[in-house]
DNA sequence: GCGATTTAGAATGTATACTTATTATTATGC
DNA sequence: GCATAATAATAAGTATACATTCTAAATCGC
């Protein structure tokens, strides 16, 4: 598809959506997690993608709540209490009621979770290599100059 | 994060998940359905971007079978099941068992599947718009070649 | 031409992802 | 200090997304 074309239609009156944003984002979000999955499966590990940004920003900042967890990963809140809850089944965090305000559950990485972390840090590494393989060490970077000024410039969730 | 960093881990020992691609490409594929959906609700329409891409190759490939399109657009095979019926039970495609394969279903739009598809374009356009709002004209060029680049060198589905 | 393999689709189970509604609890206004 | 508004989680419902398993049907090999 040539740069003269819309990113919604073509002259012969299609609609063509291998040229548009969107489907291109939504591919390379589904090859990102792919990556991701291969390199923990590839470890014997059962962690998702999702699941690993909640306990990294969790061994930054233990003792937040899920509302707080949510907004620093741009999570849904609703989403998040099923994410917590496979780490706690899993032993990789803990919940508590805050003692400040009952209505929120404290969280924190459990020794478990801290060393799930370290073991995984190089599988991390390789999936996010993995993605960026085909570019050039310039065009990575400015890639995500790019990326991150599309990400940054949007208050992160939505609603 | 400075570039002397590694996409896992910084100085401190941490694992800050805030420059990883993975993370970044996450975030923008929700902000990129946030738009498609904001378009849709605004004009009244009840059509995920999903189902938009699924009906517009349909548009493009009238009489293909779900395993095809699961293939033209990378979705999985299992999912497509779903996105199928939720496409025939708004009267947007039709499904007939293919005479030549009775394994195998026929899809075709209905011409109300046609007539939204004319009718949401402009939505669409917009909403491709809005992602790549932030970008000066070149960026937003080298950024679409930059994605094509990851996403195209990679056989469609993982599996 | 028939048994073995492959394939299309569906079914099942897990994990996001988001909307709306509900409950419990806290903060606010006056 | 009490009724009201706001907030943290959860619950319920819909829609991807993918792995695995199953059935039906087609194809392949010899």
């Amino acid at each position: 598809m040539s740069d003269t074309e819309s990113a919604a239609t073509n002259p012969a009156g299609g609609h063509e959506i291998y040229g548009m944003p969107g489907h291109l984002i939504r591919r390379l979000h589904q090859i990102s997690i792919a990556y991701f999955n291969e390199r923990m499966s590839g470890m014997g590990l059962d962690l998702t993608a999702v699941q690993y940004s909640a306990l990294s920003v969790l061994a930054e900042r233990p003792g937040i709540d899920q509302a707080t967890l949510a907004g620093l990963i741009a999570y849904d809140r609703a989403t998040i209490g099923g994410v917590v809850d496979r780490l706690e089944a899993k032993k990789l965090i803990s919940r508590r009621v805050s003692p400040r305000d009952r209505r929120a559950r404290v969280l924190a990485p459990t020794s478990a979770g801290l060393a799930l972390l370290d073991r995984v840090a190089p599988g991390i590494a390789e999936a996010q290599a993995d993605i960026l393989r085909d570019l050039a060490p310039e065009e990575r970077a400015k890639f995500m100059r790019l990326l991150e000024r599309l990400v940054g410039g949007t208050t992160p969730p939505a609603r």
